[in-house]
DNA sequence: TTGCAAAAATGAACAATGTTCATTTTATTT
DNA sequence: AAATAAAATGAACATTGTTCATTTTTGCAA
């Protein structure tokens, strides 16, 4: 059965590639402006060709979701190193933070666009096992920061969950340009200006 | 000159006649399935009619955008009766999830879509007044938070920041649905528990 | 009242989008 | 070499935002 072998090969190297020109131009010009006819001139293949492999625009844009949690799961592997759940907290922050700023465009397809959900509904799939994932190990990591003694008299998740708004929302304003328009004295920095005030709060707590 | 005045009276009226069919449609069905016809067709105009009133579908949706910054900031006016800022900064913040929760596509369109935004580039707007008003509110009860002797060791507008990034994150994972997809044992009650701990953490700064 | 000019409203037409599917091309098997 | 299966194709469709020449309505002067 080589030949089958080869074949299925082939058509996960084409649906890679299909991915990859979707990941080029979402990058580059955004979500609106990645059309299935752009995806398919930037790989030299027909429109149709795309629908024989993606089921609609939602299932490409869920599968470059997951890349994109592939890659923040990367980013998240430093902090393996960190054995102080405290510290290891606040490096977790600054991962996510970075990784936010420097990949907007991904961040927000994986954390604010409908795209990558409505495909979970069409799929009938019930869990969002990237979020699910990735929360998790917040979730665990604060665990252990009550077990040492942090957080006395909050409850675990709703504090995880906290924690996650907290960074979720600084980098959304920032990436909505909602932080420009307000007018703050140092916009440039003013996302890693809170989260510093974060953690001063945090080291008291 | 009262023909001329009773004109721009209709003129006023028929945009906002446009406006309340767009609102109509975009609370129903979301902003994708608001199209100019369906606008259009909702108060018996012609699809040019709506374009002799407003530039562009980003246009109109600014317009409505700045409708739901007058009734959040309708709702901010019970703030004035809580004296200590304190307690003001805390009621801030439930007034402000409420808000979220129960008009969540309109908070969308207010904090997270692009649409507004992209007006104001178009029209080469660099003020965002309604956002710039809003956190100004939060930013002078923070001020005065601060001269009550509360965030000792803190700066101002990081620390204003920081607090709308909180608020701004819950509701935003909760209105994308990530905070659904992710397992929290007591997803109904999420939010506010977590703001709950947020005050708990507040109330010791 | 009638005619005329300005203002307002219209909807057909255009380009671009996501999606489908009968047809064509290519690859494999007999 | 012929027959069959698999893969790729792109024309066609419905729907979108947008434009603009044309039609309709309005206000006013003769």
């Amino acid at each position: 059965m080589a030949i089958s072998d080869r074949k299925a090969r082939e058509k996960e190297d084409l649906k890679a590639l299909i991915l990859s020109g979707a990941k080029k131009l979402f990058v580059e010009k955004g979500i609106e402006q990645t059309t299935i006819r752009n995806i398919a001139d930037a790989i030299d293949y027909s429109v149709g060709t795309v629908y024989v492999y993606f089921k609609d625009k939602n299932a490409i844009f869920h599968a470059l979701h997951t890349q994109g949690f592939t890659q923040l799961g990367g980013e998240f592997k430093v902090l393996f190193h960190v054995s102080d759940p405290m510290e290891r907290l606040r490096a977790m922050g600054r991962v996510y933070i970075n990784f936010a700023l420097q990949n907007p465009d991904m961040y927000d397809l994986m954390f604010n666009l409908k795209a990558p959900m409505e495909f979970l509904n069409d799929a009938k799939k019930e869990e969002w096992s990237e979020g699910k994932g990735t929360f998790g190990v917040l979730r665990t990591t604060v665990e252990q920061c009550m077990t040492d003694g942090h957080f006395k008299g909050h409850n675990l998740e709703p504090t995880a969950f906290m924690i996650w708004s907290m960074v979720h929302g600084m980098v959304s304003l920032e990436i909505s340009k909602r932080s420009l328009g307000v007018n703050i004295q140092q916009p440039e920095t003013i996302v890693v200006a809170a989260y510093e005030e974060f953690l001063k709060i945090m080291d008291r707590v």
